[in-house]
DNA sequence: CTCCCGATAT
DNA sequence: ATATCAGGAG
């Protein structure tokens, strides 16, 4: 498998990606449990350097204990932390989420805002998060949500060599229209929790096998 | 750049 | 023992 040299083959080759993603796929969604927009932030911050498995553990409890907003913005960051403690960051994420629902309550008359620029001075929330919200929540493409498995799995598949998620959502961007950003984020990610792991990936069961530039090497 | 950090697979 | 997990803030 040659890597990609020019702006066409690089489409040719994402057109065949988006082709197998949607035959495997075509109707993965965000894996992190909620109910409500708010419920998705608070998972998604949860979500840093932890599986969406042990997120998904700990949430159900946490949303009991934390109905409304008002629940967490009055929250002691200490006992959050407690709350929240497997997921790791546990002071980093109470914190957050505690100022979160404050500014959300304070500055966005209770409602998880809308747009990249509003939930970017949100505590916690940085455009993959952004992303997440923005897409699964409200429908609204504000871009590519590049997490570790959509890093990963870009460079092994030679869509970009780029090492920093703001510029492969950069190319990513350029190469996908935009109705298919949200889907092929949370199919890229999928696949990377299946098939594309990080570790040991299972490329002989992989659906794009063919199209990988990183096939059978463990880098 | 460093720090935050427990749970899990290898 | 070590790498990795739906990152973000200082």
């Amino acid at each position: 498998m040659t890597r990609p040299k020019n702006a066409e083959q690089r489409k040719a080759r994402i057109k065949k990606i988006l082709e197998i993603l949607d035959l495997t796929y075509p109707k993965v969604t965000c894996a992190l449990h909620h109910s409500n927009t708010f419920e998705l932030l608070v998972a998604t911050i949860l979500s840093a350097q932890c599986t969406d498995a042990r997120v998904n553990m700990v949430t159900p409890g946490l949303f009991k204990k934390y109905p409304t907003i008002a629940d967490f913005a009055c929250a002691d960051p200490k006992r959050l932390a407690q709350d929240v403690h497997s997921t790791g960051f546990y002071n980093n994420k109470a914190k957050s989420i505690v100022g979160a629902a404050k500014r959300i309550l304070l500055h966005f008359g209770g409602e998880v805002p809308h747009t990249m620029e509003e939930l970017l001075t949100i505590p916690g929330a940085a455009r993959k998060t952004a992303n997440v919200v923005l897409g699964t929540a409200y429908g609204i493409a504000s871009g590519v949500v590049v997490d570790t498995h959509v890093l990963r799995i870009s460079q092994r598949l030679a869509i970009t060599q780029m090492s920093t998620p703001e510029r492969v959502e950069k190319v990513l961007i350029k190469l996908l229209p935009q109705d298919r950003w949200i889907q092929f984020s949370h199919q890229m990610i999928h696949h990377g929790r299946t098939f594309c792991v990080a570790r040991k990936p299972k490329c002989n069961k992989c659906p794009m096998d063919d199209l990988c530039y990183a096939k059978d090497k463990t880098y």
